[in-house]
RNA sequence: CGCGGGGUAGAGCAGCUUGGUAGCUCGUCGGGCUCAUAACCCGGAGGUCGUUGGUUCAAAUCCAUCCCCCGCAACCA
C-alpha cells in the first residue's frame, strides 16, 4: 500500500460535539493510525459543514452572525478532537474561501455538462419550517407535524442534478465491488434505495436560504448541501476543475470514507454520482458505522441523555483520552450499533488496559530490576516460545483492519496479552529466581519484554499515550512499521532503573490513582 | 406478506455456510500464586441455544410455521 487517505463525515456545527461525533472520529483515527504503521504516506481529513437554513436560524436566535456562530462551534469540534488525540492532517470548513470558490466551479462545470438543469416544481412549503416538506412527512390531515399548520402550495424554480442518469452505473459499481460498502449487509439497502431515486434539487432560493454558497452567475440561488458539503472531500485536497494540486493527485481517491449509517445513501448514491459526473475516481470503501446508544437508549436531545466525550473524561478524572478511545473503538462490531455505559466503560478499561496489559509490563519490569538490577544479559536472548504468537497476532490484527474490524482487532491484541500473562504465571520467574535458576528466569522475562514491544505497537492506534509510555520503558521505537517488527527489539545491556518503572495506566478508582492525584 | 438483520448462562457476543461433547469477554463464587496496578493464574456455578413441528442415527446448526426485537424505506452523529 503506497498511500492511505481516510476521511470522516463533516459535522454540522449547529451545536457542540457529543459522544456520537466522537465515536466516528475515534474510529477513524484508530484506523488512520493503524494504516500509518503500514504505509509511507497517510492523510486524515475531517472538518465541519457550516451552511444552511438551520445555522442561519440558530445563529439568529443566538444574536450572532452565521459566520461568528460557525467559528465558535467549529472551534468546539477542534478542541474536542484535540482532547481526544484525534490526529487529523486537515480540518476543512465549508465556509473556507478555497472550498467556496471550487464548489462554485464544480457547480458551474456540471451545469455546462448538462448534468444540472433548471426545473420549476410546486411543493408544500411550511412557513414555520421555512422549507419544503414531503407529502409523506405530513400528518394524516395534511399538516406539518412540527407546526400543525397546513403548508402552502408554492412554486419554486431550482437547479436539479441528474441523479437518475447515473443510477445504472452506481448499481453496477456496487454489485461489481462487493467490498465497496462496508459492512456488506448495507449494500443491499442501498440497492433498494437506488430503485426509487429521482433527480435531486441542488439549490435553494437565496431569499429563503441566504447562508449558502451563491450559484455562479445566478444571485437568486444558493448551492444546497449536496454539492456544497459532499465536495469537501476533494476541495480540501486541492481539487480544481481547471488544474488540481499535487496533494489531490497524490491522495485521491480515498481509501476509505467513514460515515454514519444515516448518511450512507448520500455518500453511496449522491456523492458517487457527483464524482462520476466530474469524471473522478471513486473511493475504495465507504465505511458506515452504527450508533452509540447510552445505556441502551438512543441518544437524543429530548431525552436529555446526550453526553459529551470531554465530560466523560472529566467525570472519571482522566488525563489521557486513551481509555475512552479504547472503549469506543471496541464498543461495537464493524458497522453495528454500540453502547456506552459508565459501568461498562470502567469495567472494560480496568480489566483490559490496567489489569491485563499495564500490569503485565509492570510486573515484568519489576522482576527485571529485582533480580537483575534492570539488566538484560546476552544469555537471556534465544528462542522465544511466544514469538510466533506475537507475529501471528500482528498478522491477524492487520487482517481485521483490512476489513475495518476495529473491535475484533482489539480483541486479538488483548488475547496476546492474556496469553503472555499466562506464560508468566506458568513459568513463575519468581520461583526460578528463588531456585537460583537465573538464566531461565532472565529468559522468561526477556521473552515477555519482547512481546510487550509488539503489544505497544499494536495498541498504539487505540491508546497512543499508553503505548508511548510503554515503549519508553521498553526502550522501543514506537514508530516502527508493523512489517518491520521482529519481536527481537530488546537489546542486551542495562534496560531500566527502578525509578523509571511507572504504571502506564492505573485502574479507574484504584487506590494508587487516588494517591497520585493528591 | 416492502427489503434486510437478529432472538445462545446475570450483561455483551461467537458458533450456524461444511449437522456430531455449547464457547468467548465482563461480572459472580471457590482455590492457587505472591513478581505486579486489591493484580495475575486455575476451577466452579449459571443455558431445555425464541415457539411449535419436520428431515436425520444425531439439529444451536438444515427445512417449515408462528411469536418477539431491531435496521432501512423516511435529511437522527
Amino acid at each position: 500500500m503506497e498511500k492511505f487517505l481516510i476521511t470522516t463525515a463533516i459535522d454540522y456545527v449547529n451545536g457542540a460535539p457529543h459522544i456520537g461525533h466522537a465515536y466516528e472520529k475515534i474510529l477513524t483515527d484508530v484506523i488512520f493510525r493503524h494504516f500509518s504503521q503500514r504505509c509511507e504516506k497517510s492523510y486524515f481529513l475531517t472538518g465541519t459543514d457550516e451552511h444552511g437554513i438551520k445555522i442561519q436560524k440558530t445563529s439568529a436566535q443566538n444574536n450572532m452572525s452565521p459566520q461568528d456562530f460557525c467559528d465558535m462551534n467549529a472551534q468546539k469540534f477542534k478542541d474536542t478532537w484535540k482532547a481526544l488525540d484525534v490526529n487529523y492532517n486537515q480540518f476543512i470548513r465549508t465556509t473556507d474561501e478555497q472550498h467556496t470558490k471550487i464548489v462554485q466551479k464544480i457547480f458551474h462545470k456540471l451545469v455546462e455538462k448538462g448534468d444540472i438543469y433548471k426545473h420549476s416544481y410546486t411543493g408544500l412549503y411550511c412557513t414555520g419550517c421555512e422549507c419544503f416538506l414531503n407529502s409523506k412527512d405530513l400528518t394524516e390531515d395534511g399538516l406539518c407535524p412540527d407546526h400543525m399548520k397546513k403548508p402552502d402550495v408554492v412554486e419554486e424554480e431550482n437547479y436539479f442534478f441528474k441523479l437518475t442518469k447515473y443510477k445504472d452505473a452506481i448499481a453496477k459499481h456496487i454489485k461489481t465491488h462487493p467490498d465497496f460498502i462496508v459492512p456488506s449487509f448495507r449494500a443491499n439497502e442501498v440497492l433498494n434505495q437506488l430503485e426509487n431515486i429521482e433527480d435531486i434539487s441542488v439549490s435553494r432560493a437565496t431569499s429563503n436560504v441566504s447562508w449558502g454558497i451563491p450559484v455562479l452567475g445566478d444571485d437568486e440561488q444558493s448551492i444546497y448541501v449536496w454539492i456544497d458539503a459532499l465536495s469537501n472531500y476533494i476541495t480540501a485536497l486541492g481539487y480544481d476543475t481547471d488544474s488540481s494540486s499535487n496533494k489531490y493527485s497524490e491522495f485521491w481517491p480515498a481509501n476509505v470514507q467513514v460515515i454514519g449509517k444515516d448518511i450512507l445513501k448520500f455518500h453511496s448514491i449522491y456523492w458517487i454520482a457527483i464524482l462520476m459526473a466530474l469524471d473522478l475516481p471513486l473511493p475504495e470503501h465507504l465505511l458506515a458505522h452504527g450508533w452509540i446508544t447510552i445505556d441502551k437508549t438512543k441518544m437524543s436531545k429530548s431525552l436529555g441523555n446526550v453526553i459529551s466525550p470531554t465530560g466523560v473524561m472529566e467525570a472519571f478524572g482522566l488525563e489521557i483520552p486513551d481509555p475512552l478511545r479504547y472503549y469506543m473503538a471496541s464498543a461495537a462490531p464493524c458497522g453495528k450499533d454500540g453502547n456506552y455505559s459508565d459501568e461498562d466503560f470502567k469495567e472494560k478499561v480496568n480489566a483490559h488496559l490496567a489489569n491485563s496489559m499495564g500490569n503485565l509490563l509492570n510486573r515484568t519490569l519489576s522482576m527485571l530490576v529485582k533480580y537483575f538490577d534492570g539488566n538484560i544479559k546476552p544469555e537471556f536472548l534465544g528462542k522465544n516460545v511466544l514469538k510466533q504468537s506475537a507475529l501471528d497476532t500482528i498478522k491477524s490484527v492487520k487482517h481485521h483492519f483490512d476489513y475495518f474490524e476495529v473491535q475484533e482487532a482489539a480483541q486479538k491484541i488483548i488475547e496476546l496479552v492474556d496469553l503472555t500473562n499466562k506464560y508468566v504465571t506458568d513459568n513463575a520467574p519468581w520461583t526460578l529466581a528463588k531456585e537460583e535458576k537465573m538464566v531461565e528466569c532472565g529468559v522468561v522475562l526477556t521473552n515477555v519484554l519482547q512481546v510487550m514491544t509488539v503489544i505497544s505497537s499494536l495498541i498504539y492506534p487505540y491508546c497512543p499515550n499508553i503505548a508511548k509510555a510503554m515503549a519508553e520503558q521498553l526502550s522501543y521505537d514506537i514508530n516502527s512499521k508493523l512489517d518491520d517488527i521482529t519481536c527481537e527489539s530488546v537489546k542486551v545491556g542495562h534496560f531500566i532503573d527502578k525509578e523509571n518503572i511507572k504504571p502506564v495506566f492505573l485502574r479507574i478508582d484504584s487506590e494508587l490513582a487516588d494517591k497520585s492525584k493528591k
